[in-house]
DNA sequence: AGGTCGGATCTTTTT
DNA sequence: GATCCGACCT
């Protein structure tokens, strides 16, 4: 019997075993997706369709990539065996190491995260004399990035006549030719470089087709435009593309993903199989039956209902909450009647819209003293403290590493100011130099002061000095000696409060990471420095650990797709909040919101609570929001509404509009012309619209604001 | 060179 | 309300 097919359903086997070069496989909220795909590649070494060196499979996260590789391991029982697994930027990285040469990129190029993409850009701006109020760095990583994930650059963009862009194309060529003298490549580059590479270069990429004829995509619906394009260049137009996705889950478009790229597939490969995974293996009868009818507000789907076996299950509760304070204080306490029945801290999670909002319910926890872990924000390898010391390891090894050099240049302080460095970077300009060559340009040209000259040749030795010491040494010992020659424990020591201490610790923690460090498949040829560097930066780690124990889950609702819990609160479900105020005035943007709702509904197995506010507490002032049009759109039989003080019902709300006005409807007024209802506000004679006129936005009192509904 | 103060800003953030 | 940035002061 064939493990491939074990405990697998009839439409997952479909899918497992299907015979068309090209499939794609519409998996539904927990119907078993990563399980398919893993399935499916068991399937083709069983069959002898493909040997492992022929199978190469994508993913978005390293989370999702290291347990992709864990699963197939554990399915085969042996290693991978030559299998490419990995995320994009990590497939792409592996690519442009191998064939440096060809893709025209120094051997000692290195990686540079959105943190160092955005300094970098500053000081371009600053180098063209531009005004940095009106050219911020902050859009023009943007703009570059987003140019880059549609695969163009700077000489195929095209002004329009359009003074504004020109510049913003100025400032892409000056940051990307600043790059290259740096040896430097920033997330989107990497994928345009692997792109090229094979584009430009046929040989490659006969060898890399002929060798991988089986390939497979997770989480398609969130592949960019040149993700899709460096796929469709691999697969050609015969070899087998297994492409896995939920169309309702695209949460990402705002950074570039494209869910058209499932109609394209189904339009680039018309033979192609398409199977639709429906059953639910997660969640119960009633919190499905939710989830189908919110997403069917939304148009233009691929189309899918799932459905499940299981138990009904109990009703989702809609707690109409005082104000946020009350909303935390009443998620602590069913989370607390949820353990008290014997479930484990960790099976319950706690979904916000913005991460702004995890405070309160952090200041909850913690008053209940209630274990919780918060997912998503600090990153381990994005600390200033980490981020320093490995600057130094990076300009150890490229001189070249402009971002580097400026992040260490003055840290810890050694008495090289601004003025000198403004020097420095003049000079690296005007002569189109790195900062340390044109540092090392001007000592020798005398034409610094004597004590800044001083001051900076002792740094340059001691970087020489360093990265001599370090020759032959281990990965941490070499952390250990940078750590120590630079100061930086001493700095950080000099640091008022905690805060300096903890940074410290990091430093330590930083050096056992090294000691740790194994490179994975994707970056085992490498020089370990090199490896670990770019794993520093591919690979920014959770925050901190606590990983195993038993705490209650908080996070954004974009951060929980592919995860899931026994009980799920969403919290702050509130027009403006969710769907975001930014959001609502966009048809597109609004339906993302609403599949961002479903992502959080389908995230529960046996519970889920809803919540929204009647006043919260929001950038320093107090808002009263209205309940979200979201829970207007799950049938009321399936909700069980919980009331404490006056707050507005599900059912009030509904009387409002009855008044004839609704959010995101088009209106009349008399003098400012046509506008869209963005916010409503109290209710009968009281109530106030919020509308965005042509002039401008403005807040009406509608019993006198005579508003017309169009 | 470094500290302090005022002002602007405030969605989501796989790599 | 918190944080980040730049300008200004010491």
């Amino acid at each position: 019997m064939t493990r491939a097919l074990e405990r697998l359903n009839t439409d997952q086997q479909q899918a497992v075993t299907t015979a068309a070069a090209q499939a794609l496989v519409l998996a539904g909220a927990g119907s078993g997706k990563t399980r398919v795909l893993v399935h499916r590649i068991a399937w083709c070494l069983e069959q002898g369709l493909a040997a492992p060196t022929g199978i190469l499979a994508v993913t978005f996260t390293n989370k999702a990539a290291a347990e992709m590789r864990g699963r197939i391991e554990a399915l085969l029982n042996r290693p991978l065996g030559g299998m490419w697994v990995g995320t994009f930027h990590g497939i792409a990285h592996r690519l442009l190491r191998a064939h440096w040469r060809e893709a025209r990129l120094s051997e000692q190029f290195q990686i540079i995260d959105a943190d160092d993409q955005q300094k970098m850009l500053r000081r371009v701006i600053r180098g063209l004399d531009l005004d940095e109020e009106q050219w911020q760095a902050k859009e023009a990583q943007w703009f570059i990035s987003a140019r880059k994930d549609e695969g163009l650059r700077p000489d195929k963009l095209h002004d329009g006549d359009d003074p504004g862009m020109k510049t913003m194309i100025h400032i892409y060529r000056s940051y990307q030719e600043a790059c290259e003298r740096a040896s430097l490549v920033d997330f989107g580059e990497l994928l345009l470089r692997a792109y090229e590479l094979w584009r430009d270069t046929p040989g490659l990429l006969r060898h890399y087709r002929e060798r991988f004829f089986h390939v497979l995509v997770d989480e398609f619906q969130d592949t960019n435009a040149l993700q899709y394009s460096w796929l469709r260049l691999l697969v050609g137009e015969s070899a087998n593309f297994f492409a896995v996705g939920d169309d309702d889950q695209s949460i990402y478009s705002w950074r570039g993903a494209q869910v058209e790229n499932m109609q394209r597939f189904r339009r680039d490969y018309p033979q192609h199989a398409l199977i639709r995974l429906e059953q639910n293996y997660r969640s119960t009868g009633t919190i499905l039956d939710a989830a189908n009818a919110l997403i069917s507000n939304n148009t233009a789907r691929l189309g899918k209902k799932l459905w499940t076996n299981g138990q009904r299950g109990e009703a989702i509760k809609l707690y109409a909450a005082y104000n946020d304070i009350d909303e935390a204080r009443y998620c602590v306490d069913r989370i607390r009647l949820w353990h008290d029945d014997g479930d484990r801290f960790a099976e319950s999670a706690i979904l916000y819209r913005t991460s702004a909002q995890s405070r309160v319910m952090e200041d909850a926890l913690r008053q209940a003293e209630m274990p919780y872990r918060v997912h998503g924000g600090f990153k381990f390898y994005e600390r200033a403290e980490v981020k320093d010391a490995l600057a130094y390891l990076r300009l150890m090894h490229n001189r070249q590493d402009d971002p580097a050099f400026e992040r260490i240049i003055n840290t810890p302080t050694r008495g090289i100011g601004n003025r000198t460095v403004d020097e420095i970077r003049n000079t690296a300009r005007l002569e189109r130099l790195s900062l340390w060559e044109a540092a090392v340009r001007l000592i020798a040209a005398r034409e610094l002061g004597a004590r800044a000259a001083g001051m900076l040749g002792s740094f340059l030795r001691l970087i020489d000095l360093a990265a001599e010491q370090l020759q032959g040494l281990a990965l941490d010992s070499m952390l250990d000696t940078v750590i120590e020659h630079s100061g930086l424990v001493e700095h950080y020591r000099k640091e008022k409060g905690d805060r300096g201490l903890d940074r410290i610790d990091n430093l330590a923690e930083l050096v056992s990471a090294a000691r740790d460090f194994v490179p994975d498949e994707n970056t085992e040829e490498l020089p370990l420095v090199a490896a670990f560097l770019s794993h520093a930066a591919l690979e920014a780690g959770e925050g901190q650990g606590s990983e195993f124990d038993d705490c209650v889950q908080l996070m954004t609702l974009h951060a929980a797709k592919g995860l899931e819990f026994t009980n799920v609160l969403i919290v702050g479900v509130e027009e403006g909040l969710f769907p975001h105020s930014r959001s609502i005035s966009d048809p597109n943007q609004l339906e993302e919101e609403r599949r961002l709702c479903y992502v959080g509904v389908t995230r529960a197995r046996q519970r889920l609570v809803m919540s929204f506010a009647e006043s919260r507490r929001l950038h320093g002032s107090d808002y009263y929001p209205q309940p979200s049009r979201f829970l207007r759109e799950f049938p009321s039989e399936l909700i069980e509404e919980i009331r404490v003080g006056g707050a507005p019902t599900v059912q009030a709300v509904r009387e409002t509009e009855a008044n004839g006005l609704r959010l995101g409807q088009r209106v009349l007024h008399r003098t400012f012309g046509e506008g869209i209802v963005l916010h409503l506000e109290g209710r009968g004679a009281h109530t106030r619209v919020q509308v965005n006129f042509p002039g401008g936005v403005k807040w009406l009192v509608a019993a006198y604001a005579a508003l017309e509904a169009m």
